[in-house]
DNA sequence: CAATCTTTGTACGGTACCTGACATAACTCG
DNA sequence: CGAGTTATGTCAGGTACCGTACAAAGATTG
């Protein structure tokens, strides 16, 4: 019997020889650490196990908006893999946890010799790529109540909870929208009875009811950060 | 002397002997061409040489939103390179042209040699997760007029003209809004004298005034697109 | 426990875009 | 050249969200 231990995806699915070449190291990530700057050279690669952060593109005004999710099914950083030395977007931690970072040579070494590593980082940035795309389509045409919903539930997906800490000024950076829409849109899920939430901390009550009020972003975009690994996943609508 | 006469960036930058083990096949490109359907199997690349492709994320309602453009940069297909076999979304052709096809299994084959092709065909879904990812903020932050600017401005930069046939109706699609909505606004950019168009035809008139009407995002994008071959492309803001 | 800071509730005028409808103009084909 | 089709102009009422402001409530610090 083989348990490696693993809650990331990725390095459940890989032998322990690779997990060997690849020289893990056990990191913590505090709350709203900047795990990537844009401009800057990414010299790691992390494995989450539990917590989750957000990848945002910045303007130029300062604002910004979340373009993808990292929880215990990504790799932060693959684009060191794909011939880029420094980042593009900001990542940074929303809900605190641990995992392993990885040297960007020792990765690029793995990366080199066409395996398992290979195969599930590609389709990893596949999955990374869903991510962007969907977010764009919603973003064009979903309300703020369908994409709060929506992002409320991928939250709670990649972390593996219910309950998180999170102020509405943070919803409405994500969302790109601003304070006091996130306040009503929030209310009413509220009212609904879908979520609950007190100062800096909300709750999710009913998540086929949330499910419901979200858009068909949600599921689309959970199928294939799912079973992203799987030989031929096909997102069927 | 070593002229390719290809017009496409990566084969522009192949040496003969990865291009003749790509078995490339000129193909011609008629207009509103789907060159890849939603859940149907890939088996061709495609490499433009002239003509424009959009790629766009289809809603269960039918509606769609433009989350990617193909020009003489690009090659359509990859995610077959990265391990999935069935398409993700629908590219279509928007400008008809001509370029080049490749059976899927010898760009796998070339793609596992690690070489040159590896290299750029990495570098090239790095380009065009560049380009969701600045979509979807574009999307959630910029106003139609900024957004309608910057399509017109990527479109014309992909195909290299500045006259193209395309209709509001199809604009409104791609940027995810109202034909009316594009009628006003485009009204708006041809009172300004950045453009000027009649039935089913745009000409862009004044290119630093509509960059000017655009948002960050069109140079963002086209930066990218225009140097993702280099070694190591930095946007700087 | 008072002072301060952060987070949330709420309100209000303004604007961008939607929804739907209808009119007009241009191209296409018989 | 007339009929049908497709593309654009425009309008009017509605809604979602913005921008800003201020008040209230919970947390934190001295």
């Amino acid at each position: 019997m083989r348990t490696s231990g693993f809650k990331n995806t990725l390095l459940k699915a890989l032998d322990g020889d690779v997990i060997e070449r690849l020289r893990l190291q056990p990191v913590r990530f505090e709350l709203k650490h900047e795990i990537e700057k844009p401009c800057n050279p990414i010299d790691h690669l992390y494995f989450l196990e539990e917590g989750m952060a957000s990848m945002t593109t910045t303007f130029k005004d300062g604002s910004q908006v979340e373009v993808g999710m990292f929880g215990s099914e990504s790799v932060i950083g693959v684009s060191a893999l794909m011939g880029t030395k420094k980042s593009l977007n900001r990542v940074y931690t929303q809900i605190a946890g641990h995992g392993y970072s990885c040297q960007v040579e020792d990765a690029k070494r793995e990366f080199r010799l066409g395996g398992a590593f290979q195969f599930l980082a590609l389709r990893y940035v596949q999955a990374q790529l869903v991510q962007a795309m969907q977010s764009a389509g919603c973003n064009a045409k979903h309300s703020f109540e369908q994409r709060l919903a929506r992002w409320l539930l991928l939250c709670a997906d990649r972390a593996h909870i219910d309950t998180f800490k999170i102020s509405h000024e943070f919803l409405a950076d994500m969302l790109g929208g601003r304070r006091p829409t996130i306040s009503t849109t929030a209310g009413i899920l509220k009212r609904k009875g879908l979520i609950e939430y007190t100062r800096g901390e909300i709750r999710i009550l009913d998540v086929p009811g949330l499910t419901k009020a979200s858009c068909e972003c949600y599921l689309t975009i959970k199928d294939y950060l799912d079973n992203y690994t799987k030989f031929d996943t096909v997102i069927t609508s």
